[in-house]
DNA sequence: TATGAATGAGGTTTCATTCAT
DNA sequence: AATGAATGAAACCTCATTCAT
């Protein structure tokens, strides 16, 4: 019998499904899902092209079952951070490092997402990406609310356009990844992970507190 | 005889054109370029389907079209700004003011640009696109050099990602549209348009000064 | 710019189009529907296969095509039959013969609709049809209620099975049309068309009058 | 070891097959051979898609099986009928009815048969079906002759053309049943059982007595 | 200059069937 | 004996483009 193309899907996946999804999600954040054939598709994970119709339903189910199985890596582990013995500097730095480094590993699908999350043609459901994304603005918001109120930090401070701020600026980089690599003569892709992962964050780090700390 | 498509798009483009590019710009942003088809375009733009090639050669060309009729916007007017007599706090905020508010206007093909060439399958002449960029860049730099100099602003920051940070803030806000809108509870789209042009610039403001202070 | 495919397909058929109707509908008489493809159909008719959406914008919008331009055919000229100075029984014969050449003539269409529209499935409008059967029954049925009163025809008669009868006899001649060509040595097809035209037509008007005059 | 796809099909069908059978001739009667698909059959019949082709060989070939399963029932009891002690005409009415009562419980096997029959397309062996046409039609031929001989019949009968008025007035109402239901206000299909057996089936009857005693 | 008609290529999806177990 | 997985073929449709006027 045929695949039941429903709810489950994000519960049993093959490996060849997973493989499927992983090479979509590539040339998806890459070209765009209306760019990206089902031909294209199959033929980077090598597998026949009725092999997604047998598996996912269609296209769309695709992007669904992608959308439904990154969701879980969505969840981040900001409450074990937040748990540690750190100083409201310390804590923060970690945050944004977390944050970046959670964002760049799954870019791709958060590209996907952005764009077509976007213009509000695609008829996914985005609810479990807009939860997701309030629970975690909630608890770097906590944070900063209790640094607030213990006097660390600053209270004149637009607390919800901080995670903009943040992911922004990653994203910014990453949008404009052939530019920027072009003009800090990064040479390949492991030097823009480095980057990203050093660099780019201290800048994070360092706006944010300065944000944070500065009067005024 | 039929136009001749090659340089010179630029220099004459008669209102039937322009009205063309203003739709498919709309239309691309919106839903991206190979979700949108000239069909789509000419449709909206109330003209034959075959306008498209004729007017623009093809569907491609159309968008190098779009691409020289908005680049001329991307040149930003910092020199009048600069020109001004202005202490290099109030500078700063009116180039951040300035950033913003020009991005926020082009902010469609900014769009296009982000999502259809971060990648280098699109082969289109990005030349232009990318020196504008450096040249703005350069004004910013130049300024914030200058500030340091003078000892006013921390010498301590990356200079190269100011320009994310305040980019990026603003389109992770605007790709996130919907989100927001929500959650702070913006009726319209005039809402959200006031609510860049104050708050958000305020806090990207706030934010750039502050990196620019603290030290460290 | 495309075709308008709406409501007023059947107002203006050029002759291409009404070429592409006439073979599907030759087809489609003969393998059905689903049996059809329009490859055949584009095939047969010689024209390119997506002649057959841009024309009509899809396979079931062409049957519904078919369908309208067929329609106006349904309509039989009774009228000038009954205003003819003839006897009943002779009115009866005219009514007969014209109803087996009328649906003889439009006998493609009436299997099509017999085959793929007794079942509730395919969503086409199809009141016309049922409105104009309604129309031509109540013709009939007024005629023989008149010749009723007159005391010319027996009154113990079901009127309502009179059409399934006449319109019977023939299309289970039709549907068995190779079983009858064998038993009764028919040898072309237009040997087949005067038997029905001839004998067949005979048998049926004899079996009404006699149903007719018959004191049960 | 696989099936063995030959002859001997008709000769063992478990209780499964049956129930395939009968599952493909309902959806066949309903949607046509080409509009039902082996996945229907297989989902409606609650068994795995490959049984199709595990049981029968191919799709042609059940429906070659689901031919040669039905048409034992073809075989109609006329002779038991005419064993009986009756008149000429109690002896036709019976026929009559009989006949009726069996192509209406065999009217989806009958309906697939007139449709694929009428078009020559399908290559499947009809020579039993039109034998076994031939029989019964002898049958009754004998019948009629038998009574024209003994003078109860009229002579001027097309006796060729009874059988198609007899089954082609069921078959017409049968293919016509939504109009019909709603012309005669048949609220469900009980009720149009009900008018077929007994209404419908005493017009015929009525029909084709007159036919063989009316003089002219 | 401008456009309705027309087309080949390629899109997604479903089809009946077969394979490996 | 029975079935889930897999596949090539073909289905319908839309695409960007060109032709003829």
């Amino acid at each position: 019998m045929q695949h039941d193309h429903q709810k489950c899907i994000a519960v049993s996946l093959n490996d060849k499904q997973i493989q499927i999804l992983a090479v979509a999600e590539e040339l998806i954040a890459k070209n765009g899902f209306d760019g990206t054939s089902v031909r294209d598709i199959a033929k980077a994970a090598k597998v026949n092209i009725a092999m997604i119709s047998y598996y996912f339903g269609s296209k769309d189910k695709l992007l669904e079952a992608l959308f439904l199985y990154r969701i879980s890596d969505f969840r981040m582990v900001l409450e074990t951070v937040l748990s540690q013995d750190l100083s409201f500097f310390e804590m923060m730095d970690e945050i944004v490092a977390l944050t970046i480094k959670r964002i760049h590993k799954n870019r791709r699908i958060h590209k996907i997402v952005n764009f077509e999350f976007s213009n509000g043609t695609r008829d996914i459901d985005f609810d479990l990406y807009v939860n997701q994304k309030k629970e975690n603005l909630l608890v770097i918001d906590n944070f900063i609310k209790k640094g607030q109120e213990e006097g660390v930090f600053n209270k004149n401070v637009n607390i919800q356009m901080l995670t903009p701020t943040i992911l922004g600026t990653y994203f910014h980089f990453y949008y404009n990844k052939r530019f920027y690599q072009s003009l800090l003569e990064l040479e390949d892709d492991q030097a823009i992970d480095n980057y990203v992962h050093t660099t780019l964050t201290q800048h994070v780090q360092q706006t944010i507190k300065a944000v944070l700390t500065n009067e005024k």
